[in-house]
RNA sequence: GGACCCAUAGCUCAGCUGGAUAGAGCGCUGCCCUCCGAAGGCAGAGGCCAGAGGUUCGAAUCCUCUUGGGUCCGCCA
């Protein structure tokens, strides 16, 4: 069972509270208290917990604000756990916590090690598809971007009770891929030591080199002096395998690990698509039909024609979308529509799409498919992964061993790491543009938030160490100083935070909170300079130590969860 | 022409799905430290939350419009 967190139970309590009153006819019963809230409040001088209850029941009940806050405080306030409640402001009831609440939060914490999990997820399944980059070449900082994310919110998710599956998308069916094969035949020729050119339409990067090297390795010259329709089958396949073994290893580097790669080209000839659009065409979905122009600028080569349609104005799109193109094959969105149609058919509770903000456009016509499909059962969060730009020390940076013309995953880790890597990702939300710097990035100070936090955690750890060398093993929590009583609380608040990450598929959330519980133990830290009896390893005194240890153990203990989420692996220490 | 995202301190950004006097880092201004608990610490100044309406006890947050940026727009995926 996973851990309710202090504010959730703490919101049971006021709402069983509100509900005795009513029971006492202080109140009018059957009032909806959905909207009550319990929170911490934004300035600590208010307490440590507040509520709404007496504000958003004030109209329902016919009552002032402050008579509803004022008979809630009188509960409240009889209880042991709790000094301090009052009413403030315009009816907000601010509750202050007896320290015994602080020391168990710390004791739940170094017994419980599913503290901060939380059961909201239900074990429903949640599929999130991310990176899903074309197999043509290797991933770039953008593809870097969606897989850090979309790889916390799947570890997120987890965290929060979810059943995930992480999922890649290979676009292995379009002409892309043939373009590629094209490209790795001109490669492979060159390995024959014919002199070559990549016209407009190849991929001419270097990585494709030993590609057709392997090519020459497995087929000697059998497809030399050949054409198109002799070697265009197998050059294809071996490239696109080639492509994708590439691509998984730049993951893995990143420590990203997918359960399933799902090809687009396996759902041809095999019934899949048509099977997606019956069931569209049995809702009475798709019709042959002429779009409007698009307004505005006109493609130049413009004209009206008839084709097959599918109605996703039905299910909130602003148009409706073409499926099969003018020679009669799919339109890429086809494959799209099945693969959706897949993943509802293999029993998830919800989808989430991760997308470069580049497919932005596609947001709208891909939920009208799943809500088309699923009846409307199974929600789809897109989330879109906004540009990524490069500097160091703010210069624009540009560089690349492998393509030439971009930055690869594999240079951005190979020159940061992927620790340093994912934590900066996540330090803004997935809509926000980011500036990834590289010297700033690996740069150990204060102003590097990954730094930070891992400085924290390495300086938890070196206490333990030394207390462990010591023998001395931790107890229950001695908390007296505002700054320990601070941390304390910042822990208590994980629970809840990650649940509210989790509701909004937020992973940045867990980045900022984890900053925030750094700044609060360094704050700790700091006054232990000036102040000894603040130090968490007391000299002369054992049974001190064991009281004071406990707060960096439960700071490890939650910083090491948080960078898990995150992919992070927890420094031990720094140098 | 239309759709989507964005606009918060000088700069880079948070802001818990409507709460109290809007926060952090950098930069700036002061004071302190330089004790290996080291790679600094404490404090302060700095805001019409792009603008205008609306919804209600209450709006940076929700709705409409305007302005200014980014992405995209039928047989490319």
């Amino acid at each position: 069972m996973a851990i309710m967190n202090l504010f959730a139970r703490m919101r049971d309590d006021v709402i069983a509270s509100l509900d005795a009153m009513s029971a006492d006819g202080i109140l009018p019963g059957g009032l909806a208290t959905d909207a009550v809230t319990v929170e911490p409040p934004r300035d600590p001088a208010h307490g440590d917990m507040a509520t709404n209850a007496a504000m958003v029941l004030a109209k329902p009940a016919g009552m002032k604000p402050r008579d509803i806050a004022d008979a809630l405080a009188g509960r409240l306030a009889a209880r042991d756990d709790i000094v301090a409640a009052d009413v403030a402001g315009p009816g907000f009831l601010n509750l202050r916590l007896a320290p015994s609440v602080w020391q168990e939060t710390i004791a739940t914490i170094l017994s419980d090690p599913d503290y901060g999990r939380s059961g909201m997820g239900q074990g429903r399944r949640v599929n999130v598809e991310y990176v899903s980059a074309n197999p043509t070449g290797p991933l770039h900082v953008g593809h870097t971007r969606g897989a850090v994310f979309g790889d916390a919110l799947a570890s997120l998710l987890a965290y929060a009770g979810w059943d995930v599956t992480r999922e890649y998308y290979i676009n292995d069916g379009g002409a892309q891929v043939d373009v590629l094969a094209r490209s790795v035949y001109l490669r492979y020729l060159e390995a024959h030591g014919q002199k070559v050119a990549f016209p407009d339409g190849t991929y001419p990067g270097d990585y494709l080199i030993a590609v057709g090297e392997r090519l020459k390795d497995l087929h000697g010259d059998a497809f030399v002096d050949t054409g198109e329709q002799v070697w265009l089958d197998e050059v294809r396949s071996f490239a696109t395998e080639e492509m994708m073994r590439m691509i998984r290893e730049d993951l893995l580097a990143l420590g990203v690990r997918m359960d399933r790669f799902y090809s687009e080209k396996s759902l041809y000839g095999t019934g899949r698509i048509e099977a997606a659009l019956d069931d569209l065409d049995g809702k009475g979905l798709i019709y042959q039909g002429t779009l409007e122009p698009p307004k505005g600028k006109l493609p130049e080569d413009w004209e009206a024609r008839e084709q097959t349609l599918f109605r996703s104005t039905a299910h909130g799109d602003d148009v409706d979308r073409p499926v099969k193109k003018s020679d009669g094959g799919w339109t890429y969105f086809a494959p799209d529509i099945a693969y959706h149609y897949d993943k509802i058919d293999r029993g998830y509770d919800a989808l989430i799409d991760v997308f470069g903000a580049d497919h932005g456009g596609y947001v709208k016509r891909m939920k009208a498919a799943v809500s088309a499909l699923s009846d409307g059962q199974v929600p789809l969060d897109i989330k879109l992964v906004q540009l990524v730009k490069l500097f160091k020390n703010g210069e624009p940076y540009k560089m690349s061993k492998r393509a030439g013309t971009f930055v690869t995953l594999r240079d951005v880790v190979d020159e940061v790491g992927p620790d340093v890597t994912r934590f900066t990702m996540l330090t803004r939300k997935n809509d926000a543009p980011l500036d990834f710097d590289f010297a700033k990035a690996v740069e150990q100070s204060k102003d590097n938030p990954v730094f930070y936090v891992q400085y924290a955690h390495a300086r938890c750890r070196s206490v333990l160490r030394k207390a462990e060398a010591e023998g001395i093993a931790a107890g229950p929590a001695i908390l007296s100083d505002p700054a320990e009583i601070e941390v304390a609380r910042k822990l208590a608040e994980w629970p809840r935070l990650v649940e509210i990450a989790a509701r909004g598929h937020e992973p940045h959330r867990i980045a900022f909170y984890l900053y925030d519980l750094a700044s609060a133990f360094h704050a700790l830290w700091n006054r232990g300079n000036d102040d000894p009896s603040l130090r968490f390893v007391q000299d002369s005194d054992r049974q001190a130590t064991a009281g004071k240890i406990a707060l960096p153990m439960a700071v490890a203990i939650v910083i090491s969860a948080g960078l898990g989420i995150l992919g992070v692996v927890p420094a031990e220490e720094m140098r």
